[in-house]
DNA sequence: CTTCAAAAGTTGAGTGGTTGCACTTTTGTA
DNA sequence: TACAAAAGTGCAACCACTCAACTTTTGAAG
């Protein structure tokens, strides 16, 4: 048994397999892209990749999941800007820092756009979207009440982490992100009370 | 033509049309409770309400809109919690009390809880469940907006409209209801600084 | 009481996503 | 070289849901 080269190389069976869950993506991209994802028929994805449809579904559980790969990613950097934020600041103001940081990304790259504007047309994609971002919410939880030293299912940790997860489609819709960024993360660091008389 | 009584009785017709609604919405909640959503097919559903099909998909939907229906009650009652709530309590103090007081309706009624187990327990209903409650955000906003005094896409209304609504969920899952409600609505009266020190 | 049009209902065929099964092909390793 | 696991295929089927064409019911105007 050579556990080194398989470990670390991925050896060919591997590579050939995500090569072709590759090639399915490319191809969903793209059709969805040219015509809209109501438009595009998982048959037609499967033959534009060269698969057929059994195949496709078992690289991907749903139509939807065709657009999207998994995003440890996003839950190690939610994370990570709650555990490393600055000496003396704030779990709210780290997140919305982090997210005013997100707006800004990926604004260079040019399908980054389209790919946007397609997810936010579409009611299926939007909610899928939303799902699978707010699958985080245990991690930032458990992250949250772990750094002010409560049990891992501390309510308000886990209400913070629900409030914050949920704020981004409020203020991702806004002209001015960073404003609403403020005002949305302002009432949950210091609440509604604090500047309203009502 | 002789309104005063299409208006007030209803007429033959939408009565037998109602009735219809009825007794597939019966048939549905029967089959549901004893098999489970995912066991039981549409088309089972029909044959037992004696109508086909298409007729079913007339009245309702999607196979889970057969298990729920409209609710502008709901709506209203919190748009009056926050509207007639007592002179100098606050708007998430007035919605607090809502949701505690809706935590201890409906306890006597027997289908309730196996109903609320079915939901619980089927993913699709959740969400579709979820999805109707989350409808009332732009109402509720409104409302909130209006009694603040500022315009009705005011940021800090939307957004606590959306943390109002998203913590029902967290609350209820919890054991002490009262307590849960205490803490999350105090999180968005008072904010998360106020008794954390990080 | 008849007539007429709208609405309710039926039937049956079809679509599109998704799964199960039985089978072949590829590929890593003993 | 041989073998077993895994990848892929084709096909049939299931299920929620829709559409088009047709029949029945029903409210109300003449």
């Amino acid at each position: 048994m050579r556990y080194d080269r398989a470990v670390t190389e991925l050896g060919r069976r591997e590579r050939k397999k995500l090569q072709t869950r590759q090639s399915i993506a490319d191809a969903a991209l793209e059709l969805f892209l040219a015509r809209g994802f109501d438009d595009v028929g998982v048959k037609e994805i499967a033959d534009r990749a060269d698969v057929s449809v059994t195949t496709l579904f078992k690289h991907f559980p749903s139509k939807e999941s065709l657009l999207f790969d998994e995003d440890e990613q996003q839950e190690a950097e939610l994370v990570g800007a709650v555990r490393n934020r600055p000496a003396g600041q704030s779990i709210p103001r780290a997140l919305r820092d982090h997210f005013v940081r997100m707006s800004y990304g990926h604004v260079d790259h040019p399908l980054f756009g389209a790919f946007n504007r397609l997810v936010q047309e579409t009611p299926a994609l939007r909610t899928y979207e939303h799902k699978m971002w707010m699958r985080h919410q245990e991690g930032l939880a458990r992250a949250i009440a772990e750094e002010v030293g409560v049990p891992a299912d501390d309510v308000r940790c886990v209400a913070l982490a629900r409030f914050a997860l949920e704020s981004r489609d409020v203020i991702f819709g806004r002209e001015d992100r960073e404003q609403a960024a403020d005002e949305v993360f302002g009432l949950l660091e210091h609440g509604w009370a604090a500047d309203q008389q009502s």
